[in-house]
DNA sequence: ATTTAAATTTAGACAAACCTAAAAATAATT
DNA sequence: AATTATTTTTAGGTTTGTCTAAATTTAAAT
């Protein structure tokens, strides 16, 4: 249907999009891609002409609806397959990314309709992220980000932002993981770093680190 | 490591090498890859250079040592996902081909080590195809086609020469099934034709199967 | 309102993997 | 041994996805 490389912008498209209301910008979608603006301008054009975005020059890109449907698709294969390698072949979640970059771009219905029932329907990912069902449908969870909760305020810990392996290690070391509930004991004025409680744990964590955790109230 | 078309050329290569000891044909080789033969000539100059395979102009192409431990490796992949396939996924043995070709190519030693692990360790893939360890090291089954068979002989089905879907599918329907017992009761001059005995079924096939079915006596 | 800076697009090239058509080498027939 | 047929290679193109460098457009700053 569409080649690895147009399934990887359409994806980085998707993710890029909800961040604004305003079109993906071509550096944007460069830096993303780890490509040249040169080369983003020529894939947006043949993307348009395969009708999966809406492209005006300069004014950046959107996904069609058809676009977002293809994006979701793989987004949902992604995301199965993440679920897969730590459940069933003991990956932990800092190592799942790199494969399901390439799993994510096999082609068979059968295999993810399958794949999705032998992981029992899984509705997120490792990494907290909801995975869209077969028609692309998913739910958005009420999360908050740690950073904007106050003292005294508890929740769970419910995804990550940053989801690159040297953060997921961090929160390995800190026996910080998915599931856990988690208390704003105090927050520093002056660098904003937080003092948390995690379950049995109480330690002092930067922004970088509570910039980068959802919690659910 | 190496590209897609690079490792279905080295696979393509080792398949058809195992039939002959002298070097794989321009032509064999475009018959396999469902190319032309100027573009065999092309990748198989490039495989060359690389050294994974001996090339001389006009005198057909070898694996190197090198070529066919990367063959082995994704054969390896291929079997191990089929086994993967039918075991965990429900799919039939003729459904696996197409998927598992794709498949093949995912670049993770750990992702197959695991799969390895999680499959148990499996020795044989669905057609009874051996399946090579980590090093390329595989056992080869001395099995015999149940063409050669006599009448009054008898064996165990191994394995399948012909991995077609339209001969899976025959095999199926015809409750052919391996690791089932069968003896040739009778062979008819004419037509090659044999009349077998398969646990409790008895029918007569043609030699178009009976020079696709493996059998260890 | 100009000028300067930044973002984006165009122009022209390149590598990978394929193609067709023509040339060259090898194999098969007379 | 000479001729014909088959196989294989070469020459020259195409498509996809990338690149650099130059031109153009939009945004920001005087
Ligand atoms: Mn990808
Ligand atoms: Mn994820
Ligand atoms: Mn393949
Ligand atoms: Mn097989």
């Amino acid at each position: 249907m569409f080649s690895l490389s147009e399934e990887n912008y359409l994806k980085a498209i998707f993710h890029l999009q909800k961040h604004s209301t305003a079109g993906v910008s071509t550096n944007a979608l460069a830096e993303e891609m780890q490509t040249k603006a040169s080369s983003v301008t020529d894939m947006v054009k043949k993307l348009s002409d395969k009708k999966l975005v809406v492209y005006k020059k300069y004014q950046g890109v959107y996904l069609s609806e058809s676009g977002r449907k293809t994006a979701l698709k793989i987004i949902r294969k992604h995301r199965l397959w993440e679920v897969f390698l730590v459940e069933k072949l003991d990956f932990s979640w800092d190592e799942v990314h790199d494969v399901a970059e390439e799993l994510e771009h096999i082609k068979s219905e059968k295999l993810i309709s399958e794949l999705d029932k032998f992981l029992d329907y899984p509705k997120r990912d490792p990494h907290g992220d909801p995975i869209p069902d077969a028609k692309g449908n998913f739910q958005v969870a009420n999360k908050t980000l740690l950073s904007d909760l106050s003292t005294g305020e508890k929740g769970t810990l419910v995804g990550v932002k940053d989801t690159s392996p040297e953060f997921l290690k961090y929160l390995d070391k800190n026996k910080i993981a998915l599931g856990k509930t988690i208390e704003v004991l105090d927050q520093e004025k002056f660098d904003g770093s937080m003092l948390i409680q995690i379950e049995k744990n109480r330690l002092r964590v930067s922004t970088l680190v509570t910039a980068n955790i959802y919690i659910k109230i």
